[in-house]
DNA sequence: TATCCTCGAGTTCA
DNA sequence: CTCGAGGATA
């Protein structure tokens, strides 16, 4: 790059990274995910980097953490807050470990490790053990002065428990917002028609700098204490000085660990990335610290950071992308669903190429355009979503989606009924798409469980002509199947076998099976228990229907007019002469200890989930998957999120695992 | 009629 | 898991 256009790059960086200061700092509004503007900010270091002669004093990488809110004072830190390396693979981390231990010739070394909370680093100094000064770390030479702010902070003593510490002691930490305190700050202020804070980091970050100390204090925030930079404590290394701390009554994270070696390190990162959805604070990673203090004298610093210390930081949550186009997908009930099909992202762990657009009013409401970049969102275990076009970056206009007037799969015209939000397609069964689905439901474990039937599977036989209806499953011989890509004669016995085996359902899986509209497991169940028969619920009228529980006009409609088309009554006289039988429902015996009680299921379990519910509903629970007042009892396993936290707001009764197993057994059921 | 509680349906990736 | 909407209930 010549020096001209690396002054105008550095100019032009220095004004984008301005800008995304002052809507994340003043306007408390992010424009971009946090990766973007760590990696705008890496451009600039690198760039000045190659070009010493284009730094300015006031270029933000001069003075990181952003443009003061103004009206605090400035305050000069006696020891400078560091920043640290980063690492995000675990080859870094195994460098890293091997530079510590080259330097220190030494075989295995001993870290700290400690979660890396997402909030505000700040500076606390204590003399004679009262609370004198707060200061955020600013650029890590001068910060602000925050004291009436961090004042307010309940958890940040104002004196210390007496102990032996130091006349002049200075404490680092971070102030953070925990995640219990958002949602609660959220409901409050949604109800109060405020804004609501964007998230924690962003709440703890714009609450500390509030000038009107009241506003900080209305604020949930906590701190903990992670290191000091005050000499001559009674202690070598950096557990026993945070258990000191401690002891003083400055809160410590309760996650910290001592871990021997590399190994350690990573196992401790494992099992921190596994729990992180169920800790009551974000943490954007992990950091290891060599633990003895002569070491780390030893290792000593390189330009701003110490060598003896790493952040492993977890894969970004959010990045940008391109959304190449928007495709519309067919379902099983000819539901359309709008699909953004993605360049390719590494985002929260995993790559992403589709991410769902639910239907035509979301893509509406954002405004998502194909050809817009757009910010994905994939945080834990859950789906990617889109979270927002980025419509400021749009160079040229983009035609807004439109939801096709003819279904993509079949021709068929689409329709979305009167406030409905769905669009569908009225091909029916004549949709080869929907006759797929169907056949996929009608396969699937919850429903007549033939396996080996797969995707693909049925895919190729209806492409092929095979399989027109579900019925037609159980004509299949043993060449046609052979006959099949991929399918060798063993695939085709096991799949024969297997359709052999599927044959004598109960009554509420065959029903669930045919994908009568609205009719889920739950609502399967009931009629199979009400009506007992296939043929008593084919005779029954639409107002017999709305007696069952949780029937009413609607689905008491699909049914009735489910069992009157002709189309439908041919399958099952088909099935019938396949030779499928439903069994009736079985006469629930014996004792129903739990009957009238509706269960709850979070968390992982050691058994299978889908067991512990046939125990529960064995002894007469309902079992049921949103906690609400009614729920009876809520049973946690382990790492269990927002139902748990959810039952414990409502006050219901929690069990865990134990405690299950204990009351299964008393009723002479035993869990494996 | 409004509100709460559930259920159904659709969805991603390794 | 989340959204939308059906059903029950006050």
């Amino acid at each position: 790059m010549t020096a001209p256009d690396a002054q105008r790059r550095a100019e032009e960086l220095r004004r984008q990274i301005e800008h995304h200061n002052y809507c994340y700092y003043v306007l408390n509004e992010p424009q971009v995910p946090d990766a973007e503007y760590d990696r705008l900010m890496r451009a600039l270091e690198n760039l000045e980097r190659e070009h010493p002669e284009l730094i300015t004093p006031d270029s933000p990488t001069q003075r990181v953490g952003g443009m003061a809110a103004g009206g605090f004072a400035e305050v000069r830190h006696a020891t400078p807050m560091l920043s640290l390396a980063n690492a995000f693979e675990e080859s870094e981390v195994k460098d890293f470990d091997q530079r510590v231990r080259n330097l220190l010739e030494t075989d295995t070394v001993v870290y700290t490790a400690e979660p890396k909370l997402d909030g505000l680093a700040v500076s606390l100094t204590y003399i004679d053990g009262s609370l004198t000064q707060a200061a955020t770390r600013g650029d890590g030479e001068r910060g602000e002065n925050v004291t009436a702010n961090v004042r307010t902070i309940e958890a940040v003593p104002l004196r210390l428990n007496p102990g032996d510490w130091p006349d002049l002691l200075e404490v680092r930490g971070e102030v953070y917002m925990p995640r219990s305190g958002f949602g609660a700050w959220n409901r409050s202020a949604r109800e109060r028609g405020e804004k609501p804070l964007v998230n924690p980091r962003n709440g703890a970050a714009g609450s500390l700098r509030q000038l009107d100390p009241k506003i900080t204090a209305s604020r949930p925030l906590m701190f903990n204490a992670y290191a000091t930079p005050t000499d001559g404590l009674d202690s070598d290394n950096q557990y026993d000085t945070l258990q000191l701390l401690k002891q003083w009554g400055l809160p410590v994270n309760a996650e910290i660990r001592r871990v021997s070696g590399v190994d350690g390190c990573l196992a401790y990162f494992a099992d921190m990335a596994a729990r992180r959805d169920s800790l009551d604070y974000d943490i954007d990673g992990v950091v290891y610290k060599v633990d003895d203090f002569a070491r780390q004298r030893i290792l000593g610093f390189v330009s701003r950071a110490p060598r003896w210390a790493l952040a492993h930081k977890f894969p970004a949550e959010e990045e940008i992308t391109r959304l190449l186009e928007i495709d519309v997908q067919v379902g099983r009930t000819g539901a359309l669903t709008p699909v953004a099909r993605l360049e390719p992202v590494f985002v929260g762990g995993v790559t992403v190429t589709n991410a769902t657009l639910h239907n035509e009013d979301e893509i509406r409401r954002k405004d998502i355009r194909a050809g817009d970049e757009v910010i994905v969102r994939r945080a834990g275990d859950v789906i990617p979503e889109v979270v927002r076009a980025m419509h400021e970056r749009r160079t040229r206009e983009l035609p807004p989606f439109q939801m096709p007037a003819n279904c993509p799969v079949c021709g068929s015209a689409v329709e979305r009924l009167d406030g409905e939000t769905v669009a569908r397609c009225t091909g029916g069964l004549y949709c080869p798409a929907q006759r797929k689905q169907s056949i996929r439901h009608f396969a699937s474990r919850k429903a007549m469980d033939i396996e080996g039937l797969g995707d693909k599977l049925v895919d190729q036989l209806v492409e092929v002509g095979l399989v027109h209806t579900v019925a037609d499953l159980y004509r299949l011989d043993h060449a046609q199947l052979a006959g099949l890509e991929r399918m060798g004669g063993k695939s085709a016995d096991n799949l024969i076998e297997a359709l052999q085996k599927s044959k004598h359902p109960p009554l509420e899986r065959l029903l669930y099976a045919l994908g009568i509209r609205e009719v889920g497991e739950v609502t399967a169940r009931s009629l199979a228990a009400h009506f007992k028969s296939l043929d008593a619920l084919m005779a029954a009228s639409e107002e017999a229907l709305t007696d069952v529980t949780d029937v009413g006009p609607v689905v008491a409609g699909h049914v009735a007019n489910f069992f009157r088309q002709e189309k439908n009554r041919e399958v099952i006289d088909e099935l019938t002469a396949a030779g499928v039988e439903w069994q009736p429902p079985e006469e629930r015996g014996g004792e129903q200890p739990l009957a009238g009680e509706t269960w709850v299921l979070t968390g992982s379990l050691s058994v299978p989930r889908a067991q512990a519910k046939s125990v529960l509903q064995a002894l007469g629970a309902k079992v049921s998957g949103s906690v609400s007042a009614k729920t009876s009892v809520v049973l946690a396993g382990e790492a269990a999120g927002s139902k748990l936290a959810k039952a414990q707001k409502l006050g219901v009764r929690i069990m865990d695992e134990d405690q299950f197993a204990e009351l299964a057994a008393r009723h002479g059921i035993r869990l494996d």
